[in-house]
DNA sequence: GGCATAAGCTGAGCATACTCACTATGTGCT
DNA sequence: AGCACATAGTGAGTATGCTCAGCTTATGCC
């Protein structure tokens, strides 16, 4: 019973996990303004090397169109995010960190590493490792 | 640099994998009246020996309490939960599954079951135990 | 050129998570 | 008894995720 009942609580220990680990880290970036959500944002904008459309934050970030949007938002609102119309495509947006993003990701980025090292402590890097592959697999699962 | 690199968007990684898994096994609860969420609370509620507190429940379900009373404010309105005034302790109510109540989790649960089964295909039984052990872990250090 | 269809983005509305502040009630110390 | 503090639950407000509907603009086919 204990054996076959080892999956039971398996979604329930993931959801957990993450969203102890989601209030952990944002405990620590919020002083940075930033969050774990802006934070994915900001990263995939500061790592791009083209400027993104909306689209593609979204596709990258694994998340819905409409998400992205609400995120941006308030990037914009917090200046460290410029929409500016697509010189091409006149319904997309191109989107351009500023200044204040550029150190904003810079600091939040090294806030993160800090906390995930902390929060990771208990796990070398092959276990690390292992866990990447095991969530692959299920991400491979749920398409 | 990989190497360096391999634990930094480990929590991206688990965010994401949440967010699929999480949409995934909900698509499949919505036709029985559930949710993730949901679920979780008449899990606990269902496996009880006691009936449970408002504070048990977000306790046992690691959630904050605000967030117990929004996800009992719907199951209730949906019948599935009764709220009862404690005949010894005034402030607070305990919870007890309806004839519906317990239906809907029946049923959730075998469709949750289900779904999980899917979504993990890829992982065997000691995968899945590794999985876990690692999830432990992160949660000891998260607290 | 013109029409059908697709794509980009956002408004509206919901679910689930949080914090903070507040009311009501228990508990414990003097 | 009475005051201080703790505990139970919720209201208010925010963030992040979703879907569906809708507007605008591109694209592709005739």
């Amino acid at each position: 019973m204990a054996v076959q009942g080892s999956s039971d609580v398996l979604i329930d220990e993931l959801y957990e996990t993450t969203n102890r680990l989601r209030q952990f880290v944002e405990g620590r970036l919020r002083e940075k303004g930033a969050s774990v959500a802006r934070l994915r944002a900001l990263r995939m904008l500061a790592r791009a090397r083209q400027p993104l459309r909306m689209r593609d934050l979204s596709d990258m970030a694994g998340i819905a169109a409409r998400t992205a949007t609400a995120i941006v938002d308030s990037l914009e609102r917090d200046g460290l995010v410029e929409r500016v119309r697509h010189p091409q495509d006149r319904r997309a947006f191109l989107l351009r960190l500023t200044d204040e993003g550029v150190r904003c990701h810079r600091e939040a980025e090294e806030v993160d590493r800090l906390a995930l090292a902390e929060a990771t402590a208990a796990l070398d890097a092959a276990d690390r490792e292992q866990l990447r592959t095991l969530l692959a697999r299920i991400r491979d699962h749920t398409v």
